[in-house]
DNA sequence: GACGTTACTGGACCGCCGGTCCAGTTGTCG
DNA sequence: CGACAACTGGACCGGCGGTCCAGTAACGTC
């Protein structure tokens, strides 16, 4: 998913090659330990190719970010349901949320990256999230507000994603205990929403398991 | 609350004016821009005694969190109900919650710095999560699984507890609208756990607000 | 197919930061 | 009051994120 304009040939193989080194860097490595150097003689390039393309060490994670969230954009919006518009609103909800773990336990590694560049310091004063981020609060924030506008689904939001910034979370999800966040995610949504026919079987609306996101 | 031996007393005035400095400093500035000179130098030491004190960057931060979790830690084991022993679990859960919420609120930026410390690198495997946090996380998850045994009530309490290391809801905080992130978390505790009485009027539990914690 | 333009490349370089070290100093105890 | 140990603090180190620019190689043009 480059950037609006064609990049040259090279410079293409360079940043997917990039990109690649990053992902399984994380993979392994805390990101705190993972130098641009690293990253560059990993994808076999010099440090300069680096920041020339992404600006900064940021920049480089969200750009990994961005394009592993890609799909899932697409899928809620234009997909089909339970992800995407046509299904109830409570049913979009846990497909998203289901969603969301999968995207980040095949991830590994990739929100502990997020963390730290969630938000960008614009100045001195408030920060501004992250587009990704501003999707996703924004979709979870709506489909609760369409069952439970009373509450503060702007908060409940936040919350919810919160889990996916976690250390210990992520540390459990590294151990491929993914499964356990989904449900006790879906435990609190299936609290929190009304279920209109029956009052104890959330089991029908469980999404695809495999469903967009990473490839 | 210095480590076990007393300390001589210069040691002792420095290390209290370290702590202040670093909260000082964390109310008004980005975690990541407090760097240790500053740190030491707002104090009016050298920067080699916050290293000789504190051992490093993270060892400062956890002691200062440490400082300020302390009374809160006291109040669970031994303190009055609801947030000590004798009240019901339930109550004592959400008088819990209220008191961390609380506690982050008013020491704005505490937590952001918790956040990278939580977890040390122990080597090269998982990491060990801090006292402080783990305290925090078997007190939530106990009490919860006493009224909740069907459920993953570890999991729980690690995803109630992210909500305090999320960057745009300590944002939210800093803004001073601790009582929103209460509320939500409430709401979520509330709906997750049966409430005896009457089916919805969780009002009667709500704890003292100004309840223990940093001065 | 040769050529000029232009974007890309990559390694040397910079300033800063966390952390170490040790000579000098200062509290403490007999 | 003296001696010892603990504390102090600034010079120092390795490494990091980020910059820079001379060399290079891809693309449009004829």
């Amino acid at each position: 998913m480059p950037p609006s304009g064609r990049l040259r040939a090279d410079a293409a193989r360079n940043r997917t090659a990039l990109l690649k080194a990053v992902e399984e860097l994380l993979a392994h490595h805390h990101p705190a330990q993972i130098s641009m150097d690293l990253v560059a003689t990993t994808a076999g390039v010099g440090k300069g190719t680096v920041f020339h393309r992404f600006g900064s060490r940021d920049g480089l994670m969200l750009a990994l970010i961005q394009e592993r969230a890609h799909d899932l954009g697409v899928a809620i919006t234009d997909g089909p349901p339970p992800l995407g518009p046509g299904a109830p609103a409570r049913a979009r909800l846990l497909a998203f949320l289901s969603a969301i773990v999968d995207l980040v336990s095949r991830n590994k590694g990739l929100l502990a990256a997020l963390g730290p560049a969630i938000a960008t310091p614009t100045d001195q004063g408030p920060r501004e999230a992250h587009p990704v981020y501003r999707t996703w609060h924004g979709h979870i924030a709506g489909l609760a507000g369409q069952e439970r506008p009373d509450l503060d689904t702007d908060m409940l939001a936040h919350v919810l994603l919160a889990s996916v910034h976690s250390e210990p979370i992520l540390d459990t999800l590294a151990r491929g205990e993914g499964e356990r966040l989904d449900r006790t995610l879906r435990d609190l949504v299936t609290a929190l929403l009304p279920e209109r026919p029956a009052p104890e079987r959330p089991d029908p609306e469980r999404p695809d398991p495999e469903g967009p996101g990473a490839t």
